[in-house]
DNA sequence: ACAGAAAATAGATAAACGTCTATACAACCT
DNA sequence: AGGTTGTATAGACGTTTATCTATTTTCTGT
């Protein structure tokens, strides 16, 4: 159910995407379209000890307990992030392969008009 | 109306976004969330000539001329291509410093977990 | 075993989005 | 000037999405 793509496609410069990897990757792009999320994403990427307790993460927006829990699942899905049940708490982390998939097809832009 | 932000936040291992930023920089990955867009949008970075007639992006795709006319218009409001009317046709060509900017984000997420 | 707290799921609803058709605008060519 | 083609805008419509309240699940302590 999760997104768990990691060889993907080369540089921009060679080719476009095709359907099916811009259909794959516009789902990640999606996951961080939103201003919430995309705060979410950046608390648990920084949190200092490479994980955050939901429990931390629910406090710090105006909005209800399960609206955060349904953008951390999409978040999820997305293959941005993981999550652990410890006990009481779940705690999230951030998984660095898709984060870099992602930069590296953005940073292909630039590469692309250096080489032209 | 376009977003035109350039220096924009230090790598999320300093700290997580900020709500402006996150609004901001949402906005960016909201328009490459569609697979239309994001396809539309390689098409253009991977243009040989560094930029991609809309007379060539309409016919690929099995949609009305409109949807892809509007499609474009968000991926420029969103400040990741720019377009020139040069006659007859228009040109699309791809903004490199937006691309950057999202791809060193992106990027700072590994930054973090090799520095902890 | 039971009371309580943390997180996820279910279901409802209003707003946003992707798409279409129809139309307008802009530039070319006789 | 008028017809033709390329692109953008306007308006309509069905679907998706972000949010809420209510409930369920999972764990902890006593």
């Amino acid at each position: 159910m999760s997104n768990q793509g990691q060889g993907c496609c080369g540089p921009l410069s060679e080719e476009p995407l095709a359907k099916e990897q811009a259909e794959e990757m516009a789902l990640v792009f999606k996951a961080l379209g939103d201003p919430v999320r995309l705060r979410l994403f950046s608390m648990i990427a920084s949190g200092p000890s490479g994980e955050v307790c939901v429990c931390d993460l629910t406090p710090a927006f105006d909005l209800s307990q399960p609206t955060i829990s349904h953008h951390l699942k999409l978040l999820r899905q997305a293959g941005l992030v993981d999550s652990e049940r410890r006990g009481t708490w779940v705690y999230y982390r951030a998984r660095p392969e898709t984060a870099d998939r992602m930069a590296a097809l953005l940073a292909s832009v630039s590469a692309d008009r250096a080489s032209a």
